[in-house]
DNA sequence: GTGAAAGCGCTAACAG
DNA sequence: CTGTTAGCGCTTTCAC
């Protein structure tokens, strides 16, 4: 090395050195037939004492391909997404495919957003955890060029309508599992927390919804005494409430079980003698916490492979089935 | 939109529909003067209405810019990461800039691949949470002709030589005060615990070496018993200890701290009135963790932030310091 | 004001 | 076996 910073060498500076033509030097770098083992082997020297390295960029504009996929979640800071993250890019990398991530902080808008850069961009594929819903996202979607499947929460055209390719969790049976259990534990009153679901605002709520809509076909199959708490002022109302009969609360994930835990703990009272508690998706931290949590495995790991296997089919035009429902399991602990 | 599926449309077909040349397009599209307010509108409009939107790949090839910086750090599972990856996204996203995300798994290896993947891919610039480290490893980076910028953990030259640039802690410092204050509360004994580090495999230890160095000093100063747990089964080890004295843990990370509690709530200790405890970087699940862990927490949003804006300067060509040390806050909260 | 042409680094197609 | 050329979509330069 004569400089120690090395400045970019190109094909057309081994094709100089080489003292023979570009398309000598594609054949022996991309090993392609045609070329004498002899030029190959000094091609291939040169490139490797220059450092020679492709241009990905350019390859791209060539080819139409960019190895890269694009990942959007609504943000990193809920646990289960970057453990989501963690597994797509790792998958991702066992097949030479890099991450473009971005984070939609749930805005509708910027989502859209998203979705467009990353289409100049030219991303190969895109995977896709939605915020927005409803028949014109769908059509918009549909619009795109571009393979894409959805994470968990499933954007629905019209009737009939081909579906976006999907990967799910089966929701409303494991809900319902949970409740037969928690009823047949003799809980006689069952809260369901949830963040706050406003319909107006067109935000995707679908797997919330599938809780939300199995929780309450429940209770009134059963006959159950149940309450909703998904405002943003949950916690006031809860400490508010008066508790009779034996109480649980359903919550629609970890994070807001944990809270409600922490809000009992601070009325004194205690888990799950005085309440029983539910979360949902088991992020790992629940090992730290105590009273042990019981909740429902979200298969992330599976959720993450199962989807970029899927987008890589459909990239590859493999025929296959474009829905895929994992299967969650009930982890009961102490809370409940 | 005659079909669902839209094209590419390229400054060519905007041309053509246009009937211009595609110097003019480029004119109107990029604002550029030298061309009649009549045909810009007419161009613009044109463009709208065929969704034309620019392929970053070739603008790419033809600036040498990507807009996309590569950022490396050892996985997602470490609350730490996501936190400050989440961040970086946020902040390169107002800055119009992307994130290619890798992971290295603090595997030395696959760091070099990724980042001659990134350099290839032409990311615009590198924010390196690095796993190598050494002479070579330093050489190495200086050899690149892309801004990096390292978070957390140095790579050191010889003696005298340029910096690589750099975001950290201030840990001697705040591991110093803490330990002084924990002197100061009566424990007699203090415990070091921290991931296994073997400098013979060449890993970046920088922040923990630090925090362990700052320590060893501490206690040898002032005579203070003490013992260090660096190997993977420091869990069996501590079980086997016998405690003499008023015992603190200082651990050099809060998921060591978290594992030493449950350790202790295992063995039926209680914290703080058999052992300290002492955490170091405050990640957010602590709130839900009780007793409440006494920490310092590393302030990560800044050092996403301020890693960032070094970045963008370096690469903007503006001289700035290469060096940012950020102050650590000491968190005193129950278990200590 | 506008058009034409070169070139970013690479691959593919065709010619010798 | 090897060389030449066109072209991916864009920006830049120079000519009119």
């Amino acid at each position: 090395m004569s400089d120690l910073r090395r400045s970019k060498v190109t094909i057309k500076d081994l094709a100089r050195l080489c003292e023979v033509s570009i398309g000598t030097i594609d054949r022996a770098i991309n090993n392609k037939p045609g070329i004498s083992k002899n030029t190959r082997e000094r091609v291939l020297e040169v490139a490797k004492q220059n450092g020679y390295k492709p241009d990905r960029v350019a390859q791209s504009l060539q080819s139409g391909k960019t190895y890269e996929i694009g990942v959007i979640v609504h943000d990193l800071n809920n646990r289960f997404f970057s453990l989501l993250v963690d597994t797509i890019q790792q998958i991702a990398w066992e097949h030479d495919y890099y991450i473009q991530l971005a984070i939609s902080l749930r805005d509708t808008k910027r989502e859209k957003e998203i979705i467009e850069h990353m289409l100049q961009r030219n991303v190969d594929g895109i995977l896709l955890f939605a915020t927005n819903t409803g028949a014109d996202f769908y059509s918009y979607l549909r619009s795109i060029d571009k393979p894409i499947v959805l994470l968990s929460n499933r954007v629905q055209g019209p009737k009939g309508a081909e579906e976006i390719p999907f990967v799910g969790l089966n929701n409303c049976e494991v809900v319902n599992d949970a409740l037969e259990e928690i009823v047949r534990r003799g809980y006689e009153s069952i809260c369901f927390v949830s963040p706050y679901f406003d319909y107006s605002y067109k935000h995707n709520f679908y797997e919330i919804d599938q809780r939300y809509r199995t929780f309450i076909r429940f209770m009134q199959e059963h006959s159950i005494e149940h309450r909703v708490f998904n405002t943003e002022k949950y916690c006031e109302e809860i400490s508010a409430m008066e508790l009779h009969g034996k109480t649980a609360f359903f919550c629609a994930s970890d994070i807001f079980a944990l809270e409600v835990l922490n809000l009992f703990h601070d009325l004194g009272k205690s888990v799950p003698q005085d309440v029983g508690i539910m979360g949902f998706d088991n992020i790992d931290v629940l090992k730290y916490v105590r009273p042990g949590l019981s909740t429902i495995n979200y298969p992330v790991d599976e959720l993450g492979k199962t989807a970029f296997k899927l987008l890589i089919d459909i990239m590859g035009g493999k025929p296959s089935r474009t829905e895929k429902i994992l299967d969650a399991k009930i982890i009961w602990r102490e809370s409940i």
